[in-house]
RNA sequence: CGGGACGUAGCGCAGUCCGGUAGCGCACCUGAAUGGGGUUCAGGGGGUCGCGGGUUCAAAUCCCGCCGUCCCGACCA
């Protein structure tokens, strides 16, 4: 009956435990419209706290939020010849309104590249209205042929930052910085481990002079792109006449960046975390950190303990140095369960922490603290429970980065490697394979139409190897570069 | 759009080959006991068997058509 109970464990099928993992531990559910995604209060507690993060990183660096239309007019999507060329495939178009045809259709925004710097170019005048850093939080809606919750669905909630400004350089330095933004944000918030670095021609954004991104390692050793931020060069700009007086009284268009992050993290969290038991959420964007589970046998002890765990959830949602910010912590008291099926739900779900209070407990004026990403059990004295759930949340936070980063190095190949070789790879298990490659798109398109796998990026000097390989992992040729190779999503 | 599988209670499935009262597990409701790792017992509610047509005394089951979902390809954050 346990049996029937369990998880499909990670190895049996990653996809099958994915979908299965974020339906029961209710992140989400499937909407009856096919290829869209409702996102459960659990899983939208995770986006909110993914959103107030990476808000105020925004602030923090001179940018604003705004909002612009849902709808874009077509003709917007084909001033640009490298968009439209992308996104068209992809495009849901409203044809009627108010009963009648309209006289141009309006696509459901892709992305607000065209609306947003036709609005720019109405507001940019001179190099003294720049730099210009601008924030959307909204849903794009892109009609993918095949879709998965979170990783890849008809609508998605995201933001996207669009910025101008006066030089190359300038733009330059606002989509290398954001990308570090995003970097350090999947770090250290979501203990996801990126290698950041530049897309090839054949996977930039479609009208894009260049194209960084993050990619992080998912658990069946496959690449996730997590994040992207994209130099526009004048593209737009020359598109949508975003043109301003220079210092020197000429004209130029400006220079633009956008970026952006999607619901598809929390996809990614999902499967860089992920157990046999369901979910691990690291401690910063838990929706909660803490929840206690009470035990009791009698009356009396029920009492008792839930008298004293209320007292814990008020003194520690309280606790003076984590005010404003209340320690989440959750008292589960339903009496309808036995402590050991709330362990297994909390454990889908995910907690960090769970505290276990009970009658000896109490004798001995301490609880048991229980860390769901290793499973150690730790009793902590009732008089230094605040301190102690802090250092532990940190710790868990620190300890989750560092096995992911490790799972991620394990499966990581570096230097000179044959093409057999890096097909038997491919085949195997998957990997991070760092490998040269000339430069050109038809080795790129062959390794990719031979092995599945395809170049995620062309990765920071960080990420590199040590020794540079000399020649191209497909061709033989001498190598111009060292490329990260992966299975992706 | 090509290849494969499936559609039966909220979820997961059996029953279909070989037509004969629509079943099982979980979840849900009621009551009692239980309570430091998925409790037990007793009782209970819930289904136009994806839709439409045909064959038959009789269809979840056989035949025809349609719709939908999932998986694998091409496309993608």
């Amino acid at each position: 009956m346990a049996e029937e109970r369990k998880l499909t464990t990670r190895a049996e099928d990653f996809s099958a435990w994915y979908n299965e993992v974020v339906l029961r531990a209710e992140l989400a559910d499937y909407s009856p419209v096919r290829g869209c995604m409702v996102i459960r209060p659990d899983g939208f507690g995770i986006w909110e706290r993914m959103q107030r993060a990476l808000d105020d990183a925004f602030k923090a660096t001179g940018h604003r939020n705004a909002y612009f239309p849902l709808f874009i007019p077509e003709g917007f999507l084909h001033r640009e010849a490298e968009h439209v060329k992308g996104f068209a495939p992809e495009m849901a178009v409203v044809t009627h309104g108010g009963g009648k045809r309209l006289d141009e259709p309006l696509v459901v925004r892709p992305t607000s590249e065209t609306i947003i710097y036709a609005m720019f170019a109405k507001w940019v005048h001179s190099y003294r209205d720049l730099p210009l850093l601008i924030n959307q939080w909204a849903n794009v809606v892109r009609w993918e042929m095949r879709t998965r919750l979170f990783l890849r669905t008809l609508e998605f909630l995201w933001q996207e930052g669009h910025t101008a400004h006066v030089t190359h350089d300038e733009a330059e330095a606002e989509a290398r910085s954001i990308l570090v933004l995003y970097r350090d944000f999947m770090d250290e918030w979501m203990a996801m481990p990126v290698v950041t670095g530049q897309k090839t021609e054949s996977e930039r954004f479609a009208g894009a002079l260049r194209t960084y991104s993050c990619e992080a390692m998912m658990q069946d050793n496959k690449a996730l792109q997590a994040g992207t931020s994209h130099n526009l060069g004048q593209n737009f700009s020359r598109a949508f006449d975003l043109t301003f007086q220079t210092e020197s009284g000429g004209s130029d268009h400006a220079w633009n960046t956008s970026w952006g992050v999607s619901t598809r993290l929390i996809g990614g969290l999902v499967m860089t975390h992920g157990d046999d038991r369901g979910l691990r959420i690291p401690p910063l964007l838990a929706p909660t950190e803490v929840v206690i589970v009470p035990i009791w046998r009698s009356d009396s002890d029920r009492v008792r303990v839930l008298e004293a765990a209320g007292r814990i959830c008020q003194s520690l949602g309280s606790w003076e140095r984590r005010e404003p910010n209340r320690l989440r912590i959750h008292l589960d008291a339903r009496d309808t369960l036995k402590p050991g099926a709330k362990y297994y739900e909390w454990e889908l779900r995910g907690v960090p922490i769970r505290l276990e209070l009970g009658p000896r407990d109490l004798e001995k004026n301490q609880a048991v603290l229980v860390r769901r990403d290793t499973g150690a059990k730790t009793p902590a004295s009732l008089d230094t429970l605040g301190e102690d759930i802090e250092q532990l949340l940190e710790t868990i936070q620190g300890s989750m980065l560092e096995t992911a980063r490790a799972r991620r190095e394990e499966h990581s190949v570096r230097g000179a490697i044959t093409y057999d070789r890096f097909r038997e790879i491919m085949n195997d298990e998957g990997a991070f394979v760092y490998a040269g490659w000339c430069g050109s798109a038809a080795c790129e398109a062959k390794i990719k139409d031979e092995t599945k796998a395809t170049i995620r990026v062309l990765p920071d000097e960080e990420f590199r190897s040590a020794e540079r390989p000399g020649r191209c992992l497909c061709c033989d040729e001498v190598a111009t570069a060292e490329a990260l190779w992966a299975k992706a999503y």
